[in-house]
DNA sequence: ATGACTTATGGCACACTATGACAGAAAAGT
DNA sequence: ACTTTTCTGTCATAGTGTGCCATAAGTCAT
């Protein structure tokens, strides 16, 4: 990796700190994108060179999940029934998380708090889930041998995932520590595996 | 309902019906407000005064929906599992469809098409859902005698629930009519229900 | 009807997000 | 060192959304 690439993921990484530090003194909304530059000296221009949007920040962490469920989803064996493929991404996801470093914690932990304090973002986030979830009902769609856009059940396979992982998320006590979630995002994933008759998804 | 109350429901409507015509002539994103406001002939800021933003138009039927569902859930016994008085809840929006006017089926089918091709809106859509959700929730734990804020489960019955209905509502071939979107709605609705373990909402 | 009261509207100014165009700086390859 | 590519800042511009104030329209007395 050169010495661009590695400046680039710096300033991106600023920029991502800066502004979660910035929402949760003052809030989402009363922070500015010129605050926001301005706290890691560039210029706003340039912030929309990184992020494409404000928002965008918010669903930096979604983004990389996703890629990671994708890639997780296709790797497994095409035989397997797709819910449980599903939940093999899912928990990819979460032991992802387990194994990041102490910053990549902190990072999340912070983006955790301003999400818990401006409850339309989070909204921003699910919105951004619903491209997702297109997504991986084609993937779905495939291993059952059936049209994505006819058959209903794949997408409500993928729906009912992502909602166990959702649900995960959002629930665990806003003070918890970075074990506490990833253990409880587990627990409501068995949950959801326990509320299922056993073969509704072949 | 006096003259006032009239000629501003008269207006709101006239705003929706011109900007879903915009938006499938020229798309969502080329159309301005200004435009709209020009179509009905109403200033900028008047439009903003009868929708709080751009987005809010396309929100137009789920706040709606999500106000008959509210009043649903508040009506069913209070004894009743809580996932059967979800779906009674998302039978009360399929009902209201098929009981309205003729006008309000041409709108509902142009914001349908409009969804269609602006993927990105019906992000917006589902945002707004995870306010519902949430209040939802809130119902849903006070039937089974829980905390909201830390029943899991409370959470994933609604979760499926609104997962259920949003496939129904996405789902249907988009040159379909009234009868054949809401026939496709139930349809999602009982696999719902056959996909889950008998007494896992309990 | 006339007047007083309330509410809706329009116009203006303004803050903020976001994007396009262009020129200069920094890094990469040769 | 030279060229090419990529990143950056500056400037200009479009569009959304809000606060404020004067005016117009609807409402309700007498």
């Amino acid at each position: 990796m050169g010495l661009r690439e590695r400046k680039k993921e710096k300033t991106r990484l600023a920029i991502l700190d800066a502004a979660l530090d910035l929402f949760l003194e003052q809030g989402y909304e009363s922070t500015t994108v010129e605050q926001i530059a301005g706290a890691v000296d560039i210029s706003p221009r340039t912030f929309f060179r990184y992020f494409t949007s404000k928002d965008h920040l918010v669903l930096w962490f979604h983004d990389h999940g996703e890629g990671l469920m994708m890639e997780t989803m296709r790797s497994r064996p095409q035989g397997e029934p797709p819910f449980t493929a599903l939940m093999h991404a899912v928990r990819a996801v979460l032991s992802d998380m387990e194994g990041s470093t102490e910053d990549e914690h902190r990072r999340f932990l912070k983006l955790r708090r301003v999400l818990d304090e401006n409850p339309q973002l989070i909204g921003q986030s699910v919105a951004r889930g619903a491209g997702t979830e297109r997504r991986l009902a084609e993937l779905v769609a495939a291993r059952r041998g059936t049209d994505a856009d006819s058959d209903q059940l794949s997408h409500l396979i993928v729906a009912f995932a992502m909602s166990a992982m959702r649900v995960g998320f959002e629930c665990p006590r806003r003070d918890g520590g970075m074990p506490e979630i990833t253990g409880r995002m587990a627990e409501t994933i068995e949950l959801a595996e326990r509320s299922l008759r056993p073969g509704w998804d072949l």
